[in-house]
DNA sequence: AAAAAGTTAGTTAGTGTTTACTAACTTTTT
DNA sequence: AAAAAGTTAGTAAACACTAACTAACTTTTT
């Protein structure tokens, strides 16, 4: 998927509305109030509103592919490589919490297909590299192997979620980084070998 | 808060609802039609919408609650005790899985403060019951001490989330009773000491 | 014991607002 | 001159909610 300049703007401005007051602010109107255009206008760019929230969604896809690819293809071991990983995802949060609104609301998207694909796929995605990740660690001999890799996943996603939920829930004013810091130490210890 | 019979019928048939088809689909119509009566007689037993996913809320919080100081009162050790804490928990959400559905929403009630406020007190009261319970395990000596109960009790409700969150996604398809208790057996390796 | 007054739980019919979206026209860009 | 990107003015549908009324039942007064 590729998009316009305009399109990008769009998408933006629909991430700042979420991030002001969730997903239920993205409305046309406000996205025409915010990009300084009648509503409309928006038409001429996105067929409908799914398509503007997929969008959004995949741009930010994309983003992270690439952050998290670079952290893949460097000559860390897994261990460190997860830590990386763990602390790009948080800082990508940090810096733009309408994502996690979005994605924390598959529940609102479970009855629009298109967008629930677009979720799941994504969660599916970010498990298998974690999966794999784990995975080299225990090929290494750096991560303990007596529990497998699907179980020591859930325990890494959960983890992740639950804290990025905290941040959420104390409106976002505990400081993330130092949470996923405390977070990693903990994962740290638990899956050495 | 205590409920009359009709109330709890409503919140029963709005439990039907969301299960459905997600909280969006609780509408005061829908509501009424599977009631089998107009959408004002429902203004006669809660003042508004927002009432009655609090009574939602909150009636099922009580049944929670009950189950769960009954296994606090057993004469279990900690680590057991957590252990039917969880199954508890996830034969609960098995049985209704539209609980899930208004939990994993807090981003729609976020603005919202009557809910918002509900749903923060209800994970709030669950993250310091867990986080007593580790503590009681580690001063028996069967936890591990090395790292906090706040980060540990991170740990199981983040997998429990995880675990339910795959669940969901499946379309409610996995066993989530199996899912469980494989939970269950790695926080227990996880955890002891 | 009977009449009066009040309550409960429902009805019909309708309000005002918000929603995503569109047809037809105009301006701007290339 | 044509295509792209905007405007004005509107639609239909969904939404939570309300006003006004009523039948059936209960409580209070006489």
């Amino acid at each position: 998927m590729i998009f316009t300049k305009r399109q990008i703007e769009i998408i933006d401005a629909s991430k700042d509305l979420i991030g002001e007051k969730g997903v239920q602010n993205l409305t046309i109107k406000n996205l025409a109030k915010k990009m300084s255009f009648t509503e409309p206008a928006l038409y001429r760019h996105f067929k409908d509103k799914t398509q503007i929230l997929k969008g959004l969604l995949l741009f930010h896809r994309e983003a992270i592919k690439n952050g998290v690819f670079k952290i893949l293809d460097s000559d860390k071991n897994a261990l460190e490589k997860i830590e990386a990983v763990l602390k790009f995802k948080f800082a990508h949060v940090e810096k733009n919490p309408a994502l996690v609104m979005v994605i924390f609301s598959e529940t609102s998207f479970q009855y629009c297909s298109v967008l629930s694909k677009v979720v799941r796929k994504i969660l599916d995605q970010r498990k298998k590299k974690i999966i794999s990740l784990i995975e080299n660690g225990q090929n290494e001999g750096s991560i303990r192997t007596d529990i497998n890799s699907q179980q020591l996943a859930t325990i890494v996603l959960g983890g992740i979620r639950t804290t990025i939920l905290s941040w959420r829930l104390s409106g976002f004013e505990s400081d993330l980084k130092t949470e996923g810091e405390k977070l990693w130490e903990t994962l740290e210890i638990l899956f050495k070998k």
